[in-house]
DNA sequence: AATTTTCTGTACTCACTAGTAAATAACCCC
DNA sequence: GGGGTTATTTACTAGTGAGTACAGAAAATT
């Protein structure tokens, strides 16, 4: 009845801790994309074997798919935080900060799965890669919206093209993310994302 | 004698143009990524066989090598003519504006080759992603050194960081790659290269 | 015309790819 | 403790990856 990471009360129980998997296949898919990401390469990593993997995962795309919305729901996010913020203008800087910050992170691999997990990729991961791209424009919409809400509240100017405005955060946030996947510092990218911010219009 | 495209006076000559058949490997590799392009692939888009591709370009690593360093000496570059513009502030526009331009273009895959050629990629491809963020930060010094220029000749304020302006015209370059590359139009990216041009510090 | 040189096509090698069949092991419920 | 159920392990399949050996073909040179 339990939805959730629900262990089957019945049968052998599972050895390994399904979170913790997906985790380390997140680090890989980030680290190599999804067509560089071999099942050798991921398995060893979660430390199961195949039948283990397809037996709680399905199949490597889906895999990919579990480890993506894994992603997206850390607690380390700054994505949604952001959108939280009360202005469009600390929206737009917590996000692009928080975007430098975490993308330069040495924790973890440098960049953004939803960028480099499947830009330009084989027939195999064209499912993956269009899953991405969608994850992006929905992201990017909601950005766009919460523009539009700070519009209605009288927080920005009535003559923005909020379209625009969103469509920018997202290519720097973006550009950012090459960068890091280069090896740029925390330091440079959030220079970057200062000088960025002085294109954002301000009521004040 | 002739090192460029040399066709040997002596033998069996070559069946096909090697300019042509590097500006369709350059298109698979563009569109699929080094580890996404399979050789079928590229054999079949170049019209060719494998011994014929191995023995005019070595192998799949040095073929995109030369894919790439035919990518940046196109014609149709943006980016050679861009830094040849008279001021810091058309430079940048044009560069900005150049990109928009290209990489929406529907004559060749969307997007920019030397950024999702080999971004998270596996170890095979190690090699070609040291060498493609080689290029993209040698290209990125070449702009900081355009920018130099300028502040020395008066053009830009002395109290410019050259370095995070020439940063942030690459991360907005890099963000208009994915985008581009996500399906965004034209339109669309030359609004956010004008957009992104206001954080740009002009003199008059 | 014979020889040399180089390219092309077919057929191959071997490693590795994603995915699976079958036997065994570990747990719960009765 | 036995039966049902699920996970793990090992070993496998079929296909594809990059790269190559070899025989025949097309040109220049002699």
């Amino acid at each position: 009845m339990n939805a959730v990471s629900c262990t089957a009360a019945v049968g052998r129980p599972r050895a390994f801790d399904m979170q913790i998997a997906l985790e380390r296949a997140l680090e890989v898919f980030w680290a190599k994309g999804y067509d560089g990401a071999s099942l050798s390469d991921l398995t060893s990593a979660m430390g199961i074997n195949k039948p283990s993997l397809y037996s709680a995962f399905g199949n490597k795309e889906q895999l990919f798919l579990k480890s993506i919305e894994f992603y997206e729901n850390r607690p380390c996010g700054f994505f949604k935080p952001a959108l939280a913020q009360p202005t469009a203008y600390e929206v737009a800087e917590y996000m692009l900060l928080g975007a430098a910050k975490n993308m330069s992170d040495p924790s973890h691999p440098q960049g953004c799965v939803m960028v480099q997990g499947a830009l330009a990729c084989s027939e195999a991961a064209a499912g993956v890669k269009e899953e991405l791209t969608k994850c992006r424009q929905q992201n990017e919409e909601q950005v766009r919206d919460r523009f539009q809400l700070a519009k209605e509240q009288g927080d920005l100017a009535k003559d923005i093209d909020v379209g625009t405005l969103a469509r920018f955060i997202s290519t720097v946030i973006q550009g950012i993310a090459i960068q890091a996947s280069s090896g740029a510092t925390e330091d440079q990218l959030v220079d970057v994302a200062k000088l960025a911010l002085t294109s954002f219009p301000r009521n004040s």
